[in-house]
RNA sequence: GGAGGAUUCGCAUAGCGGCCGAGUGCGCACGCUUGGAAAGCGUGUAUAGGGAAACCUAUCGAGGGUUCAAAUCCCUCAUCCUCCGCCA
């Protein structure tokens, strides 16, 4: 949520941020004008409220006849407080919803356009010749049967498309991947959180999950709860309707669970292996810091994936998101995209937002220091998102014969260097 | 799933129609006292909106209702605790 009174005073600064992200300009002014008449109709009420008040009190006061004659005036000015009231809570409501549906302001630094204009910010690791290597690299799915680590086909007997399991070394590799997570995370001040992944409206609402990305979101209707596609969800709600102590921050919380995505709308999409599935588990990163620090802790963010890709050893970029594919909350994003070698291409593999204060304000989540109360920021990053780690790990540690060599910072925890045929 | 109890200012509580936005204790902050500290004493100590300020308005789990007036009465919901049942 954006801060009205910043709305109010930069209306055009607001209206740049719609347009870069192709999102209503006029939104703006309809807000503007719902928000005057509001704070009319707010004023409306306090005055009448203030002589309600009075005279009630009044009321109270006085005996016999001077008792009755003020409480026939009170009756009648208590449907006017009445009516005031109702006027007012329905333009409240109203200048709410449309304030709602504005997206966070854009870093003035993000590159502005669509999904296609993102602006490439580095190259790390050289994706390796096959060619050279004297043979033709096998996808993940091949990959996954020879290693018996993946099973597709089962998953989608038993639980539909795109649903798989992991088994044996797959299963393993997961494990080993969350333990190296949450002991880098452990290193670099995380607390680590196992959180609910079944949450209530106001949890999906507060992080804006339920705007745009509705869609993709499963809901349970006879609970009337969601499960959430990422753990940023209860990260994010924990400390929901807080204020939290400025010397504790940053609060840094890495949340390990399972995530689930309807993946509405992307039937052509990845439709082979693991790349898009209903269900994964993943490492999630999220802070609480001062807005001043906000862009920092991005960076840092950035540097926790980068780091986690580089004891990979999985060669990838880092592209700068562009506008009008930031999600709502985010004022500037970075994705990392690992190169994977039967797809000629880099895939996106982690992703990390700066919220700055507007989920905050929507959570209603502030911090406190010695000038008072403010809105805090919100920053989230993937630490590791297990399928995609998987496919990136299978295919581009791969041999010839189908077997797999085990990354060094993998290796105590899988205890092998390699990964065997089945 | 059934029965009962609870939810008030950081914590613990008081309040059960107007004197209550709300008392007390603890905690915390500042000051006095002290050689220093403890104790003691004094002052202050929620959030949001409006206003230059004085101050006004809202909030006593949430929402609705009764009333001139609700922390206080009624209804619905949520959460927590105790007991019973059921399950792992």
């Amino acid at each position: 949520m954006i801060d009205i009174k910043f709305l109010r005073e930069n209306p055009d600064v607001v209206r740049a941020s719609q347009k870069g992200r192709g999102e209503s300009v006029e939104l703006v002014d309809q807000i503007l004008a719902s928000d005057e008449i509001k704070r009319a109709a707010v004023n409306e009420f306090e005055l009448l409220r203030q002589e309600q008040n009075v005279l009630s009190k009044s009321v109270g006061a006085a005996k016999g006849d001077e008792k009755n004659a003020l409480l026939a005036n009170a009756k009648e000015l208590a449907d006017k407080v009445k009516a005031a009231d109702t006027k007012r809570a329905e333009l409240e409501e109203q200048t709410k919803q449309l304030i709602i549906q504005l997206s966070n302001l854009l870093d003035t630094d993000a590159p502005i356009g669509g999904e296609e204009d993102f602006v490439t910010i580095e190259h790390v690791g050289t994706p390796r010749d096959f060619t050279k290597d004297g043979f033709e690299p096998k996808d993940h799915v091949e990959l996954g049967k020879l290693l018996g680590a993946i099973d597709t086909e089962r998953g989608a007997k038993v639980a539909g498309s795109r649903s798989y399991y992991l088994t044996g070394a797959g299963a393993m590799l997961e494990f080993a991947l969350v333990n190296y997570a949450i002991q880098s995370a452990l290193k670099n001040g995380f607390t680590p959180v196992i959180p609910p992944v079944l949450v209530n409206p106001a949890a999906m609402e507060g992080t804006g999950f339920l705007g745009q990305a509705a869609e993709n979101v499963y809901r349970i209707e006879k609970d009337d709860v969601y499960l959430v596609g990422t753990s940023e969800v209860p990260l994010a709600a924990m400390h929901m309707d807080e204020i939290l102590p400025a010397d504790k921050l940053p609060m840094r919380y890495a949340g390990y669970s399972s995530c689930f995505r309807r993946e509405a709308g992307t039937y052509g999409k990845d439709t082979r292996g693991i790349i898009r599935v209903h269900q994964f588990d993943k490492v999630e990163m999220f802070s609480f810091c001062k807005p001043e620090e906000a862009k920092a802790e991005h960076q840092r963010l950035l540097q926790w994936e980068k780091d986690f890709l580089i004891a990979m050893d999985i060669p990838f970029r880092v592209i700068d998101v562009a506008s009008g594919d930031l999600g709502s909350s985010a004022t500037r994003k970075f994705d990392i995209e690992a190169w994977i070698p039967t797809q000629g291409a880099y895939r996106e593999v982690t992703s990390t937002s700066n919220c700055t204060e507007f989920q905050a304000r929507r959570l209603n989540i502030r911090y406190k220091d010695a000038d008072g109360t403010k809105a805090i920021a919100t920053l989230n990053g993937t630490l590791v998102a297990i399928p995609r780690m998987i496919v990136a790990i299978l295919e581009n540690h791969q041999n010839s014969d189908g077997t797999v060599n085990v990354p060094a910072a993998l290796q105590p925890f899988l205890g092998t260097a390699k990964l065997e045929l089945v």
